[in-house]
DNA sequence: TGCAAATGGTTTCAGATGAAACTATAACGT
DNA sequence: ACGTTATAGTTTCATCTGAAACCATTTGCA
């Protein structure tokens, strides 16, 4: 008789990140979907903007953990929206110089706070060593992510 | 003179679950992908049946947080490639009856203890504590999710 | 200086994915 | 028994996404 392996799925680490994760962005997706006609990855650049105004769709990449085409098509769609302006940099005419336009900024400013209080809702159900742990272990992972895909 | 919220993606929960997330899976994607021509979907289907042989489609679905028409996309697939057989239910002839064949349970010998290695590898960047909190932030954390869906 | 390699960014193509429509069967209420 | 409603599963269509090809510009170096 053959015995075979056991692994229990809904155990398994790798899988209850992708689930939970999944879960939270799609509930957020579908609101800022709806109320603002805008995707997550829309929503990114413009949080990176928000913060970084001016820097080129290089480094929104970087900043975002997106690749280059996802970054081009949103700055396209957020453009085309006028939230966004794309200018050329002086010094190195491939690059981009991407700014809020007023627009812009207005939907940065409601979505923010609401992005908070996601933020806010989720962490209510973890007491307060449990959400110290949690930063804490995604910040370890985070680095060893880095570590891992700098090679 | 116009202060704006100050909202730092990198230090943002969802973010930060969701870039997680999606690294630690494409990696492991790319691996099966590679080695055994198996997406993360069909992976899935695999890992519950090998668990629990013989239920319907609409089980596997609940039990790997998939909708329906992504298994019944990765079984079919996973039909094709004679790795899992598919019977009609004696009791409702809506329902299938889904059994790993040989081959399906020589794959599933061979990536059972691939995936516990690269938990494994994930886990050994946190300290005993650290894993024992994870633990626990992800079954909360989970559970809010369910209780949030079922409403 | 001039040419090969690298970089920033866009476009194209092919496969993945989700929502809604659809088929078949079963359950429910009268 | 019979029509309505619900459920299991598949198919279709439109959108999303990633990889690779591509263009323009810059960098590195002989």
């Amino acid at each position: 008789m053959t015995v075979h392996h056991v692994l229990e799925l809904e155990q398994f680490l790798p899988y209850r990140l992708s689930v939970l994760s999944n879960t939270v962005s799609q509930a957020i997706a579908r609101e800022y979907e709806s109320r603002f006609a805008l995707s997550i990855t829309q929503w990114r650049v413009l949080a990176v903007l928000g913060r970084y105004d001016g820097i080129a769709a290089r480094e929104v990449a970087q900043r975002t953990a997106m690749d280059k085409v996802a970054v081009s098509r949103a700055v396209a769609q957020l453009m085309k929206d006028g939230r966004v302006r794309r200018g050329t940099a002086e010094h190195d005419k491939r690059q981009s110089v991407l700014t809020l336009t007023e627009k812009g900024w207005k939907i940065y400013d409601e979505v923010a706070p609401l992005a908070l209080e996601h933020e806010r809702r989720l962490l209510a159900y973890l007491d307060a060593d449990e959400q110290r742990w949690l930063s804490r272990i995604l910040e370890k992972l985070w680095q060893a992510e880095l570590q891992e895909l700098g090679r």
